[in-house]
Order: C-alpha cells, then structure tokens, then sequence
DNA sequence: GACCATTTATTTTTT
DNA sequence: ATAAATGGTC
C-alpha cells in the first residue's frame, strides 16, 4: 500500500487519501494530476475495499481514457478491468443504451458526426430555399447546439432562445432539423449528453440503479466541461457526493464547444462542503519553460491566481527563431531534430512539432518525408474521415438503422448506379407525401409509381443481403464477412480496382485497414454485433492508424496545441508564432477569444520538458495568398532573459528571395525588439544558422531597399514602399505587402495588425508613414 | 446522367 | 494552392 503513496508529495497524498466527499483537485500544468486520479483509484480499491466496478473515471478523450485504463492496470492489475473508465461521449452511449427505453431512446440510434450534421442542415436549408454558401451549416450546427442545451436546462422555451438578427428563420431550422433527427432514429454529438443528462434527471428509477452500481466519480479536465456534462456528473454522484473534479482554469480551451469555465471556478459553490487541493509543483519542464509560461498565462484577467513551481531547477533557455517563411520555419525544425539526434543521441519519439491549425502541419510533412524522418499527426486527416471509409461505415449504418436517411443518400450512387438527382428527388417526394421513410419508398418502389430501375434493385439487394448477414452477427457470420461481402456485393471493391489511378490504389489499402481493424475489433469484443460496433466507430474520431503503434525507430510527433494538452514531450516546436496565426484571427478582436488563445499558448508552452523552440514565418502562404505576418504578441510576454535569439532562411525559397541580394560576408543581424517589451529598444545578437548561406536582415523598422524586395511588386511611382509600416484612418497600423500599379490606379495592400489584409487605391486613401 | 471546365470556398480548435 | 461545387455540353 506505502509504495502507492511513497511517490507522491503531500498534496497528492491528501488527494488521493481523501475518498469521501466532494473533491476539487486544481492541478496546475504537470503537477502529476493522471498520476493522483490512478492512485486514487488504486487506493479505493486496495485500501478501501471498493469493488471496481463502484468506480468511474471520465476523460474528454478516448486516448485519454485508454491511458488511464492502462495505468490503472499497471497499479491494481486484473481489477482495473473492471473499473468505467470512458469518455463523456462514449458513457452516455453506454447509459442511454442499456437505460434509454423509458425516456424514449430507440433501441438503436445512429450516431450523426458534425459532417453528417452538416449534411442534414445542408439539406433542409435547400428545402427551405436557402442558400447554404451564405448561410453556413456549420454556423447552424452550434446555434442549435447551445439553444438546445439552454431550452433543455434553463427552463425557457426555445422560442425564446432564438438567435436574433438572423436574416432567415432559424427556428423553422432548428424543429425541421429535430424532427428529423428523430425521423431518422440519430442522435448528434450534442445530443447524446442531453438526452443522457434529461434520462438522469426525469427517470429516477433508472437513475437509483445507476447509483446501485457506480459510486465515485471522478471527472478529468474539469475546466472544459459543457452544462450537459456538468448535470451529467452531478445527477450521477448526487447519492452519494463521491465527485472528485481535477482540472486547471488556465487550460481551458473548449469554450467555443460550449465548455463552461465556470464548472470549475463555481465548485465550491455547487459543493459547499468540498474539499480544495491545489498542486502547484511542476515535475515536466525545467524552470525557464514553466516561468516563461506562468508569464504568458499571468497576462490573463480572468482566472485563479496561481503559483507553479518548478521542481526540476534551470535547464536551456527558450529559443525563438525567426524564419523567412513557412518552409523556412519547417527547413529549421527538421535541421535542429537532425542535429539534436546526431549529437545529443535523441530519438524520434523525444519531438513534438505544434501548430495552431492543421492546415500548418503540410509542409512539416513534406520536408519530414524528404528526409526521411518517420513522423506521424494525429488528429488531422482522420482515418474514420476518409471519404471510403465513410462510405462503407454508411452501409452498414443503413443496414443497421434504414431510417439513416443521410446514410442512405451518401451511398445510393455509390458507386455509380445510374441513380442521379432525378431519382433522388423522386424517392424524397414519395417518402415526404406518404410520409415513410426513403428505405420505405425504396423497398415498395413499384408501387409508388418509382422508376424501379435497375440500379435501385441493385441497391435494394445490397443492403437487403446485408441485414440479412447482419441478423446472424455475430454467430454465423463475423463483422469482417458482412464488411467483405458489402464491398463485393456494391461494387465498391470493383469500381476501385478497375481504376488504377494511385488514389484508388490507396483507398484500397485504406479499406483493407479498415477491415484489419475490424479483426482486431472482434478480438477484443467477442459478443458484439452491428449495432455497438458502430456506436464504438462513431465515436472513435482522432483514433490512430492501427500500424504505426510500435516501431523501435519511434516517430515525429505532429499535432495542433489543442490535441496536445495532456501530453508531455523532452522537445517542443511551437510554431506558426505570429498574429492571426497564433492568437488566430478568428479570435483576437474579443478579450474573451484573446485570453482563449492565450490559454492555448500556455497549454503549448508547458508541453516542453527540457528545451522548447518557438519559430515565426515573416511571410506565410495562406488562402493563395502570400502574407506578411508579424511575431505573435505572446512571444512579447515572455521575459527577454528567457529566450535565445536565432533566425533561419529557407534556402530553396524560389523568386522572392534572390539568394545574390543578401550580402554573405556579414554574419551579425538586428532587429527592432517591437517584440520585446520596451517597444523600439534594439538588440542584436550573434547569428547562427546551421548552413549559413544567405543573409537576412529582419528590420521592420529601417529595411532599407535591398534586392529583397525586388519580385514581390511591380515597380512603380508609388511615394510607398513595401514594408513601410503606415497608418489607415479607419484600419489602423498595418504594413504594406504589395504595391502595383502606377499613375491614379496604384494599389496598395495593407497587412494589418492581427494579419488582416485589405487592398487600397493610393490616389482615394490617406496613409501616414510611420517607419 | 456522365463528364468536362470553370468557379468558389477553404482555415480554428473536437467528441 | 487545392479540393469541392457548379454549370454547361454531350
């Protein structure tokens, strides 16, 4: 029992030793919280004699469960098994599954991703004459997913709810899009935390045997928890009070998926008798890492005033590299890994490279590949996203629920079957004036004076055949028959194999992993038919590629800062560190959007063990469009002390940077410190660059004309220069990146502030230089 | 209805 | 820059 306590500092030890009773765990960055929730965990086992399965443990992620399932393991053996340990998402499947029938859950539900959510929006925006290019599905998405929670929770009718100032009408939107939800037998993401938080609240007896069975809860990542969520833990624990929240306020950074910082700032109001523990020493990153970070985050508003310590004492100094552009920035991160594992003997497995988007992570992998660097992202391109994966998992969604109508439409031409829009509209008009379902009109064609074509057939039969085998699955057929047999039977195989471009070679490849998958899927749930394995699939978005789990050689880590929070590596790249990249411009005209992206800067910052790199491209390519960015405002929050200077020039950079143009005997640069609190003092430093070829001057202030500029503008009588910092009377401050033209029609383009850009005509436009 | 050429949107983050 | 959506033609 002692070793399970042995490793723990005396705030742990109190977490852990305190079971009984509501527990708000605030746990700074790195502070060991996975470790305290598994001991904790251990403890109630092994100490207190609770039976595993009185206990449940809920993550945000399904990697975050599977980690803490397998540490769990580690600490008490066979007993973990038994212990809930799921994600959000997947413990409501798993409630409204087995308790569901009285609040009126079909037995079966299909699981409606955001795409798949899209799509119907999509479709009843076109019904209603609406033009879905303006008015954004997506938009729609979150609308009806923050008015359903409140109508759902805060007693006002949705009516009363209603967004205002929408040039269309949302609340036809919004039932039209329940209606046929329910139609369909689906349930959104959203949904299945509502409806789970309604059952739990509306069926007590359902909710008593809950209770009989689950008796602590301990919820990880607090902080990014939505209402439904928080109801959800409350109702659960509410017998017995058992509810041990971990979280930290200055990592949340799910707000705009409706998570509620609240939750966790209000604990001690929602349970006056709960218990506070605060872990503040920082076990991950040596001290200039976690101060430069306690920094950053110090500049927010809104929080809880914390200390971090840094157990671990000084290591390297940050280092900030600034780079011409975004192959630059990828050119520096792949020569610091090569030379960082030649000479310091590191391995794949030791680096992380982060962006704020995943757009970013392209020209990472393409410089990755080149080299020949393993490297993976996670997140990104999902497996499961895969338009032919989701084209068979949308076969067996019909299979197992033909009320899917988006399902249904997604694969009726798939392949072709001579079934265009004509048809479509067809079997819509029939399904909505005899007000059936599609699979109904589909199944009774001939006599709803349906063309009964020939590909209809064809279709019928396939789906026909497959619930057939589906009746008997498990038992005389396996989930991989039914998948094998749909994609012979469809076509689906065929069509791909007569096509041999190299994207049809990979779908089919794609497919035969799929398939694997399944196997392992069978393995491991013996008893599982159609239905769960689908709910399973469903939920697993950002799950990995099954074959790149082990590899001695280990690889690259490529992800977003948000995947990353939680994970830890010995070497970070933070990159992309520049207004309107990172703080995104998306959210930098708000202070509650701002303190958001400084969170996440924060969450990115602390990921670093022992050296973090920050980098910045002066110049990025997005939209097609090349645009000048200047250093993210939060590398100005970092105390100058912290930070090793260093700059790097992609050298293969084609037309905009005339390697001839920089003067190659001069090996010291400056720039203005704009980045550097006092705004216009002027350090220099020594330039390094592991092959030094080309010489770059990062002046914002005093660039003197130079062949740099030459190829980014026609020449012209313009009194302007590019990368003159001028002032708009309506814009503001911002820099100009272009200039074309001559006489009355210059054009003049102005980056601004934040990296909005904007084109102007000189001769309408009164500009004031600054530098 | 299939196939092309042209136009348009895409880029925030995820269960 | 690129993928998806649209529109026109056969």
């Amino acid at each position: 029992m002692n070793n399970l306590l042995e490793k723990l500092n005396n705030n742990q030890k109190e977490a852990v030793l305190h079971t009984e009773g509501p527990l708000l765990i605030l746990a700074g960055a790195g502070s060991g919280k996975t470790r305290v929730i598994t001991n904790r965990i251990a403890y109630l086992i092994q100490q207190k004699n609770v039976p595993p399965y009185n206990i449940v443990a809920v993550t945000f992620t399904n990697k975050a469960a599977g980690e803490m399932k397998k540490r769990v393991i580690d600490l008490t053996g066979s007993q973990g098994n038994s212990v809930f340990i799921k994600t959000f998402h997947s413990a409501s499947v798993y409630i409204l599954r087995r308790f569901g029938e009285r609040a009126g859950i079909p037995r079966f539900f299909s699981i409606y991703d955001s795409s798949d959510q899209e799509t119907l929006i999509k479709e009843i925006l076109l019904e209603m004459k609406l033009d879905p290019k303006k008015i954004k599905p997506r938009m729609i998405a979150s609308h009806i997913s923050s008015i359903k929670e409140k109508a759902e929770f805060f007693s006002a009718g949705p009516d009363a709810l209603m967004p205002e100032h929408l040039p269309f009408n949302f609340p036809e939107v919004y039932k039209t899009y329940h209606q046929r939800l329910k139609k369909v037998c689906a349930l959104d993401f959203n949904d299945l935390l509502i409806e789970t938080a309604r059952l739990l609240r509306s069926c007590p007896e359902e909710l008593a045997a809950m209770q009989r069975m689950w008796k602590y809860f301990m919820i990880d990542e607090y902080q990014d928890t939505n209402h439904a969520q928080y109801l959800i833990s409350k109702y659960l624990s509410s017998a017995t009070r058992n509810l041990c929240v971990v979280g930290d306020d200055d990592q949340s950074i799910y707000s705009w998926r409706g998570a509620d910082i609240k939750n966790i700032l209000d604990f001690e109001k929602d349970y006056s008798e709960a218990k506070v523990i605060t872990l503040e020493e920082n076990y991950r990153s040596v001290a200039q890492i976690l101060d430069s970070a306690s920094c950053v985050i110090k500049n927010n508003v809104h929080r809880k005033k914390k200390n971090l310590i840094p157990v671990r004492g000084d290591g390297e100094l940050i280092t900030w590299c600034r780079t011409n552009n975004e192959r630059g920035e990828a050119g520096y991160v792949i020569s610091k890994i090569l030379s960082l594992k030649n000479r310091e003997g590191m391995k794949n497995n030791d680096f992380a490279v982060f962006y704020r988007t995943n757009a970013q992570s392209r020209v990472f992998e393409e410089y990755l590949r080149k080299e020949n660097l393993p490297y993976r992202i996670i997140g990104g391109l999902k497996f499961y996203d895969r338009k032919e994966i989701k084209d068979i998992l949308a076969y067996l969604k019909i299979i197992a629920n033909p009320a899917d109508a988006v399902s249904l439409f997604r694969v009726i031409n798939v392949p072709a079957r001579g079934l265009g829009s004509a048809s479509i509209a067809s079997i819509r008009e029939a399904a909505a004036e005899k007000d059936i379902t599609e699979w109904e009109v589909i199944l009774n064609s001939s006599e709803l004076k349906i063309r009964a074509s020939k590909g209809l057939n064809e279709f019928k039969d396939v789906i026909l055949r497959g619930m057939e085998i589906a009746a008997e699955t498990p038992g005389k057929y396996s989930l991989s028959d039914l998948v094998n047999e749909i994609i012979e039977i469809s076509g689906y195989k065929k069509s791909m194999e007569s096509d041999d471009s190299t994207e049809a070679k990979a779908r089919l490849e794609n497919i035969d992993e799929f398939i694997n998958s399944i196997y392992d899927y069978e393995q491991m749930n013996m008893e599982s038919g159609l239905d769960e394995f689908l709910q399973s699939v469903s939920l697993l978005t950002s799950e990995e590629n099954p074959d790149d789990v082990t590899d001695e050689t280990g690889f690259i880590t490529l992800m977003t800062v948000h995947i990353a929070k939680g994970l830890e590596f010995p070497v970070v790249f933070l990159t992309g560190m520049e207004d309107g990249t990172f703080p995104h411009i998306n959210s930098i005209d708000t202070e509650q959007g701002l303190e958001e992206e400084r969170r996440l800067c924060y969450v990115g910052i602390t990921r670093a063990m022992d050296k973090l790199y920050i980098t910045n491209a002066e110049i990025r390519r997005s939209w097609g469009e090349v645009r000048y960015r200047i250093p993210s405002r939060f590398i100005n929050e970092i105390p100058a002390e912290y930070i090793e200077s260093d700059e790097y020039i992609d050298e293969y950079s084609s037309g905009s940077y005339p390697s001839d143009s920089f003067p190659s005997e001069n090996y010291s640069a400056s720039f203005s410190s704009s980045s550097f609190k006092g705004r216009g003092s002027v350090r220099s430093f020594s330039y390094s660059n592991p092959k030094p070829k080309a010489q770059y001057e990062f002046s914002t202030s005093s660039f003197s004309s130079n062949g740099f500029t030459e190829g980014m503008s026609d020449h012209s009588e313009s009194k302007f220069k590019l990368r003159d910092v001028v002032v708009h009377p309506k814009y503001g401050r911002g820099t100009i990146t272009g200039i074309k033209g001559s006489g009355d029609n210059i054009k003049i383009t102005i980056s601004f502030t934040g990296g909005r850009s904007k084109v102007f005509l000189e001769k309408y436009t009164q500009l004031d230089r600054l530098m």
